[in-house]
DNA sequence: CCCAGTTCGCAAGCATCGTGCATTCGCGGG
DNA sequence: CCCGCGAATGCACGATGCTTGCGAACTGGG
């Protein structure tokens, strides 16, 4: 699919208000409401939406702690990491997981509700796993810039 | 703000969804699409419901590639990191920044088109900044998990 | 037992959405 | 230069979904 400035405007638009309605959407981007409605329906139909989510205040829902985490496993290069795979989506603390090349194998994005909780997740889930050989931690200590956004567009 | 079962449900099916309709959140939650209504506005109007975002696809819009990089400051905590608190707002790559506590002074989350824009952007931006010490990076090879969600509702 | 405060579902009025249709714009062939 | 075709656009209208007033139901305290 082809994105024209118009479906360029339209994706920051949304990206950074999705409940804007097809006529305030119109204004800013110099289109007609229903333009605007279509391409918004092309671009879902297309992929390039994947969807819409609520941003949740993780601090009013008690989620003050967030954590990186880079993991080494043990059973290196072996086809059991799946099981590790399922494991990271069994647990909902974990917020994002990814599969990365450098020193570590995986970094994880924690949430907690505070240090302790932090801890006990570390060392009473994380640690214990079968796979996992060591765990090094960097602790958010302050969010500078958090963006929703993919990139700049 | 005292959050019951029901609202605590509506969450969740919010960021999984921000463009259910309160018809279809009624079924999910057992409620009136009324009453859905009116908790909604309550939880956007107490800030737990910060706004509502579109997803959208990192790789069908050209940014296949994404990086953890760890960056340490040589000019350590001195008042002069707002500077680099500005370089990080003025540089849309940047995804996400966190200063942390462990070996890292920040952690940040990058995108890029690919290897090459990637490389360039730390030899070009990164790494030529006068605090920048350290840079450590991994690159993402795998996303088993990205959870827009803010923790275990 | 009664009353006040809160929460609930219903229904009506209203804003928003999305499709049909006619028009305009841009481009390539004659 | 003109014509014709297809894509894109704006308008209008039917349909869908939102929201607020209202009376009923529930709850806790006196």
């Amino acid at each position: 699919m082809q994105l024209d400035s118009f479906d360029i405007a339209i994706l920051v638009a949304l990206q950074h208000d999705g409940s804007i309605t097809n006529a305030a959407l119109a204004e800013v981007v110099n289109l007609s409401a229903s333009q605007c409605s279509r391409r918004r329906a092309a671009l879902e139909q297309a992929g390039v939406i994947e969807g819409y989510s609520a941003r949740l205040s993780a601090v009013k829902l008690g989620f003050g702690l967030r954590a990186i985490i880079r993991v080494n496993l043990s059973s290196h290069g072996q086809g059991k990491e799946s099981d590790f795979a399922r494991f990271v989506a069994s647990q909902p603390q974990i917020r994002s997981a990814f599969s990365v090349s450098g020193d570590a194998d995986y970094v994880l994005d924690i949430r907690a509700r505070d240090l302790e909780a932090f801890a006990d997740f570390v060392h009473r889930h994380l640690l214990p796993h079968p796979q996992v050989a060591q765990v090094r931690s960097e602790i958010v200590l302050k969010t500078l810039k958090d963006d929703a956004g993919v990139g700049p567009l």
